[in-house]
DNA sequence: CGAGAGTATTAGGTGGTCCTAAATCGGAGC
DNA sequence: GCTCCGATTTAGGACCACCTAATACTCTCG
């Protein structure tokens, strides 16, 4: 009830916050001020102040100078804004007509507005699904989440066939070029070649060869077989 | 280009304050601070306070003591934020199997937070309606509204035959009760009687009789044909 | 083990939005 | 035409969330 009560009455702010310490370290080792600074885009005083205050309302552990680390209940209240991000993009997606790289930006702002009636009653929609558009895995409502062992495309060796899992991705320019490629969840791809500079490798997909440098190799997430 | 540029920076309050003026006076007569307050549930002195930096972004016009009238481009803004609201109210019950008493205060929340080309993308799966499930009008995005002549029920002579046409009330638990006595946009009630006390009015609709208060009476407002 | 680089925090300040308490204004009625 | 009540505004604060500039800490390297 106390984690309850709290959901009810955190801001928008906090919820990024949160958020953000949960995407920096999903495992719960510390996150720094100067990480999170960054993802937000503030300046790290800014952090420093707010991390202050959540810690005195028992959201996260602030030790100084060490970094920041979510409660129970901060990692629920991450968990909750994570869930409800990625059901809205899967609902803009499925049912809105949107294409993946614009639905990041549009979740961002309804993440905060949305009630729980309304995220059940999307996800009810959908059928529940276990994935984002993205590949991301959508915690439960009760706040377990399932992440997959993926291995990024820049491991793979040359031969190899395997199944894209996940997009690690959210810029909207990043995302047209990725699915200019045909890369999306769920393609099948063969690693041919790799040089031993750089790291560039080459993939097959759907007949068509192309050359993934070293950002986009670890932003697409394989894994060999098919079921999720 | 100005109203854009203004459009995009408006906080939730800003957009509170001036959809609440709209609502006051949707011809632009004057309204008063303290009708803004209450409908806002604020302090008198802070809609004074809001009301002069609004009038100094040049959103509305503020004559003290006297009232407070939108500007064109105040007019504009809050017309977008009806727009926005009808919608996704419409959107919630059509899509999303909303009943009529939740959706205000969902889209309360939303009405801040989407972007307008989800508004349009709503709207087109909607088949761009004219009205929302209370029956109220949704402007359009340029910026127009018909409001339509309505009777209140309680106006109504004994004998007529109408239909109810807007149901003037956001009280989720006064739109049950509303609703389970078959009253809604598009029905056809007859008023078979009124009392001379307290102006209760008794109606037939759907084979059954009820007896309609003062205010409830005010609430459902009606015309004598049917298209709209 | 001490200095310096780099990270983090404190100090002090701004803008937005709200509040209560204390003036002030405007109009109705004598 | 003056008084007085209610509506309105001014005065003075509080809180949130951010900022820049200045200080303090940590850890590594010589």
């Amino acid at each position: 009830m106390s984690a309850a009560s709290v959901s009810e009455s955190l801001t928008r702010s906090v919820e990024d916050y949160l958020k953000a310490i949960y995407q920096l370290s999903p495992e719960g080792r510390p996150a720094s001020t100067s990480e999170i600074a960054h993802l937000l885009a503030l300046s790290p005083p800014s952090v420093t102040g707010m991390v202050k205050r959540l810690s005195e309302h028992g959201l996260l552990e602030h030790v100084p100078y060490r970094g920041v680390q979510l409660t129970e209940e901060g990692r629920r209240a991450a968990l909750r804004m994570v869930r409800r991000h990625r059901l809205i993009e899967a609902y803009l997606v499925e049912f809105l007509g949107y294409s993946w790289d614009a639905v990041h930006e549009e979740a961002e702002r309804l993440e905060h507005a949305v009630s729980d009636a309304l995220v059940e009653r999307m996800a009810m929609s959908l059928g529940h699904p276990n994935v984002d558009p993205h590949g991301d895995p959508i915690p439960s409502a009760d706040g377990s989440i399932h992440e997959l062992a993926c291995t990024p495309l820049s491991d793979i060796p040359v031969g190899e066939t395997v199944e894209i899992h996940r997009v690690h991705e959210n810029q909207p320019d990043h995302l047209r070029y990725i699915a200019s490629l045909g890369l999306r969840p769920g393609v099948r791809v063969r690693v041919v070649d790799r040089q031993p500079i750089d790291n560039l490798v080459t993939i097959e997909v759907g007949g068509e060869q192309h050359v993934i440098g070293r950002e986009l190799g670890h932003v697409l997430q394989c894994a060999w077989s098919g079921d999720r």
